[in-house]
DNA sequence: CCTACCGATCGGTAGG
DNA sequence: CCTACCGATCGGTAGG
């Protein structure tokens, strides 16, 4: 069949995703800023002219990463709380931590950039970005009121504040997990007797 | 071994302390990459160029910024501990939680910088910084000694793990606290209630 | 502390 | 998906 190559996207998905895995793996290690479309480009083996082929500007790139980014720990985390329904609040607690941090630093690419790209720009945060993340922390909402149901919290203790430092202590993994020194089993059980000692 | 300058500083203090003065305030809005010699230079209401006469390069001006940030939050943090000298590990670890989050929120422009780059510069972080850093974690090490040997840290955590996710937690806390809405006292007795329940 | 200027690089556009 | 090009802006330097 004869291609309309100039005109239309071609193999839709494919460049697409390879523009998107090369820019995530660059805002994984740079960020925003020193991220250019240059070298998106170059990683991908195009012009940078041609980016604009498939995307509108470089903020469009940005958010497509750090919204797949989003949204695959969400995807993750959701299975891994599936797979545990009807444990213990702490089981599946334990088991939301594990997939969160897998998913951050396992296929890591988006899931850091997402977080590198999310935490600097204090600024304008497009809508769909604010969506995406919100979806993400009511899974969390509802872990959080499980467990507080389940008298694992503090009396006193907002369960709001709880989710933030919760986050804040999973997600600043990014700054100092290393493979070879940490295993992902091993640093969920550590997190989650840090708030219900055995 | 600063002290450079071809001729001799004028109004020593004043001058270069008003222009990391204003470098923090826009490096914790903006990192590294956002934030423009030629802004720095124009809140502090001098040329650009004029710059260099007290700082060697950008990287020197922000990588005073940043130590200054992290020596501040270290002093407030030594002298909480200093005042609680004798008490409990629990209420000390509370004072030091304390100290570090209002360090890092009151006079904050400093302490926000300083985490906003240093998070943010993944790749070449001067050894001077380093140093800064590690003096600081060591009053960490020493505090979460105490609270281990207190038989506050469940049996099978490693330390070093809790520092880590510790920080993280605390200095995350840049991404969403808001005066506002949050009293310190409270996020630092509801910080230490997770850890160690009544 | 200034004026004047530099090469390099940025995101983005024109037009095919 | 390309070549060619744009104005804007970057950190830094010359020379006073």
């Amino acid at each position: 069949m004869s291609e309309a190559a100039h005109t239309r996207p071609p193999t839709e998905g494919g460049s697409r995703r390879l523009i998107l895995d090369h820019a995530a793996r660059l805002l994984r290690g740079g960020g925003y800023h020193q991220t250019t479309l240059r070298e998106i480009a170059e990683a991908v083996g195009i012009r940078k002219a041609s980016l604009y082929y498939h995307f509108g500007s470089k903020e469009e790139i940005v958010e497509a990463v750090v919204n797949d980014g989003v949204h695959f720990v969400h995807e993750a985390v959701v299975a891994a709380l599936a797979a545990e329904e009807g444990a213990s609040p702490r089981v599946r607690l334990e088991a939301a931590v594990r997939a969160h941090l897998a998913a951050l630093h396992g296929h890591g690419d988006y899931t850091s950039a997402s977080i590198k790209v999310f935490t600097f720009g204090a600024a304008a945060v497009p809508e769909s970005v604010r969506a995406v993340r919100r979806a993400y922390e009511d899974v969390w909402r509802g872990l959080i009121a499980e467990w507080q149901q389940a008298g694992g919290m503090p009396a006193g203790n907002s369960p709001d504040v709880l989710r933030l430092f919760l986050l804040g202590a999973l997600n600043g993994s990014t700054d100092w997990y290393r493979p070879e020194r940490h295993a992902i089993d091993a640093l969920a059980r550590e997190f989650v007797a840090l708030l219900s000692p055995h």
